[in-house]
DNA sequence: GTCTATAAAAAGATAGAC
DNA sequence: GTCTATCTTTTTATAGAC
């Protein structure tokens, strides 16, 4: 069949030897390592323990089973990506002069996109939510996220309309479409990640998307 | 890789129910629906032989291993629900009286985030391809076709704006604008089909994208 | 072509020593 | 807490009869 996870031992060693710390968060760190490659069913509890340089009971007496060790460490893995997000999005938008706006917001979607498309940890472990989910509904708790990604840009979006800047009388929706014209056509295309984009194909998709977004919001 | 059903080597025409190009089918019909909603590691070969009503032996005799039934199968329904959706894009946005281009647009929007949201094999096609694609290379030669989707739509829309009823410079562009502001929304916020939504939310969701591009498009 | 029966390997989880 | 060694089940794939 084809190529089994076969961690080398060798990549685990090395780290702080000495607690039960230094080994969880080995732990950890290959887990994530391994799963984001390759998934939940494809990745052994033995390919982890190899990589993270411990035992296969040891992760046993920290996590009990095989998918308490993913839920935890996929969630935290989303939760770090949500915030890097919103992080993102909190640096952009704001304090933008009256005549730079435009271009303030062409120049946030190719910035938006371009991390969208070049953060594999980020469409690794959202494809791995999409697929698993059904499996173990407890991802599911984890939906009600990226709403806070759209809700961020929509304050900014409103800030600009009372400035007069933009004609924006439903933040949220006007927030979805932004989103969806840079980020969400990236997610789209690439699947996700699992399709290479290249750098002027996401320049020119948030561009355009961008200044569509524009086109629509614009005062009159 | 591409699955035609096999030029029948004895009998002239016909399937019998129990010959062996029956059992082939029962077969397909099997292994897809168990796919489609477990993925391809948690399916054991002894299930599909089971759901199918033949041996497995029956089914290396077909297909050699798990992988190659696995990438005929799913290749053949992606290519259907690729031209299900192309069959929608055709069956609307054709022949739009001129006062009634933007309710249609609106309609066609509707009726298509309603589609990408109702169809649980395609969501489940397409999750199943993004999280098998990098364990299988063969699937990526999938990802052109998602392109006949837009091309389509940028068709009609050129021709609106060859009527003067939209102001569509590049219908490409446009299109892949009004793809992500309906079916891109409903993909991106359902995870593929992962987090259901509610029919009112489907159709919000559309409603105000094809708004938004409508405000971007029209002519001034 | 199709079936029953059976390899051969790998998986998740545990026992018991230290 | 951690390790080595082991149990049990399930998996893919094949042998050989009909």
């Amino acid at each position: 069949m084809h190529s089994q996870v076969r961690a080398h031992p060798s990549s685990g060693r090395g780290r702080p030897a000495g607690g039960s710390e230094g080994k969880r968060a080995a732990i950890v760190l290959a887990a994530r390592r391994l799963f984001l490659r390759d998934g939940f069913e494809r990745v052994s509890v033995d390919a982890i323990a190899a990589e993270a340089g411990v035992s296969k009971r040891t992760i046993y007496n920290h996590y009990g089973d095989k998918e308490r060790l993913f839920l935890d460490v996929i969630g935290e893995t989303y939760n770090t990506m949500i915030g890097a997000v919103v992080a993102l999005m909190d640096k952009y938008l704001t304090d933008l002069p009256d005549e730079a706006v435009e271009d303030g917001i062409i120049a946030f979607s190719r910035e938006v996109a371009m991390f969208a498309a070049r953060t594999p940890e980020r469409t690794a472990v959202i494809r791995l939510l999409m697929s698993e989910a059904p499996h173990f509904p407890a991802l599911l708790a984890m939906e009600a996220r990226p709403r806070g990604i759209t809700a961020s840009i929509a304050e900014r979006l409103a800030r600009l309309d009372a400035r007069g800047l933009l004609d924006v009388p439903e933040p949220q929706d006007a927030a979805n479409h932004l989103f969806a014209l840079t980020m969400g056509q990236v997610n789209n295309r690439s699947m996700y990640g699992a399709i290479e984009l290249s750098e002027d194909e996401v320049t020119r998709m948030a561009t355009s998307g961008a200044r569509a977004f524009l086109r629509a919001y614009r005062p009159r």
